[in-house]
DNA sequence: TGTACATCAGTGAACGCGCGTTCACTGATGTAC
DNA sequence: TGTACATCAGTGAACGCGCGTTCACTGATGTAC
């Protein structure tokens, strides 16, 4: 049977290629389309299959989002981690911008942590895995941190920091009047005091 | 016509209070319901009356729902200004409290801030309005600041003091595991964070 | 005081819409002999 | 190689629902004479 279970495990990368498609256009959606007109059927239009096929690979519509936003954070903790990896001075600056430009640059991710916000009839395996990746970029905040030397309670100001981060995105993010480079200006500056609060200056070039 | 005109004004006097009996009832529905589930319907229903009522009162959904929105804004406001006016050591710290107590009591409020950010379809005006009583928070946060003789570009500690508070709120009040009186506590410890970070405990006993 | 008319808040029913999801069915591909 | 059957991704159409909003109408109240 080992044709068989080669078959199998190529049907299976398939199904998973696939899945990847789906994911790919419901984020493409998501970035391109106020929240509110994020649907089952235009993320299929996106994707080019029917609506009901999505339910060949997902088992409802909050499986798919959760998903979607799931695969994006994952992205979000590799590019941390791999800061928190390095060493030398302007450890937590260089984190803390990298991280606002994602969520700027991928909409998704914020419009994504609103909805979970706002709609949080989750399931609690669902929230289990919220929860675990949100530790794990808690982790990367939090070595960033101890690298620094910062002296205290390390987890606690990474609660804090990431917390800030978030909310300076949320807050400016529409902010009337300004638009796209100046925005995006004012959010990384407001992030760079932040960032600098944690970590004095002295404590950059010791 | 003076008895016409008191006759008017009566009568407008009486469509406020009806106005704000529906706002009231918003407030209600919000603070009550997830956000998914807030209609036309339901708000009348809470207020007594039949939906189509609703369109005596507001052009739209969306008006109501700024309109309801910037009532309790107001509200935080004047508890912000008030504090403001105070004098002596730690009334940053009393205000950052004053804030996240609020905003953790009355959901309705991140909850219209997640509802602004994720769907701003809103026309100028209402930009407008959003605007100017953001900047009346951002104010009173300015005030309590300089009292507290923080030496710097004082505006922008606001906004970043103002943006970390949100995401506080954002990031944890759904914070898997705990619950109400846990989550609370562990807000107002993290925005202590931030507020001494601004206001460095030197300067509360100089 | 009585009567005819005007005003206007309030209503139930309906309109048109888009949604998430289901289902009977198609049609291509793989399997067995 | 050819044939009958099994599997399964994919589909169009439909279901049932709740939404925001509109509209013709009611009924109470105020106004004019």
């Amino acid at each position: 049977m080992t044709r068989g279970k080669t078959f199998n495990k190529l049907r299976e990368k398939e199904r998973q290629l696939r899945r990847e498609i789906i994911l790919d256009a419901a984020e493409c959606v998501f970035a391109s389309t106020p929240f509110s007109q994020v649907s089952m059927r235009r993320i299929a239009k996106e994707a080019g299959i029917s609506a009901a096929s999505i339910y060949t690979y997902f088992p409802d519509q909050e499986s798919l989002f959760l998903e979607s936003y799931l695969r994006r954070t994952k992205d979000i903790v590799a590019i941390l981690k791999k800061i928190s990896d390095e060493h030398g001075a302007g450890l937590l600056e260089k984190m803390t911008l990298a991280y606002i430009s994602y969520i700027t640059k991928q909409d998704v991710y914020s419009t994504m942590v609103a909805h979970f916000m706002l709609y949080s009839n989750l399931n609690m395996e669902s929230v289990e895995k919220l929860n675990s990746i949100e530790q794990a970029v808690l982790d990367c905040f939090e070595t960033a941190i101890i690298k620094s030397k910062v002296i205290g309670n390390t987890r606690l100001f990474a609660h804090a920091l990431f917390a800030s981060l978030n909310g300076i995105f949320i807050t400016f993010h529409n902010y009337p009047g300004r638009k796209g480079e100046d925005v995006l200006r004012h959010m990384k500056r407001l992030a760079l005091i932040m960032c600098n609060l944690f970590v004095p200056v002295d404590n950059h070039h010791p």
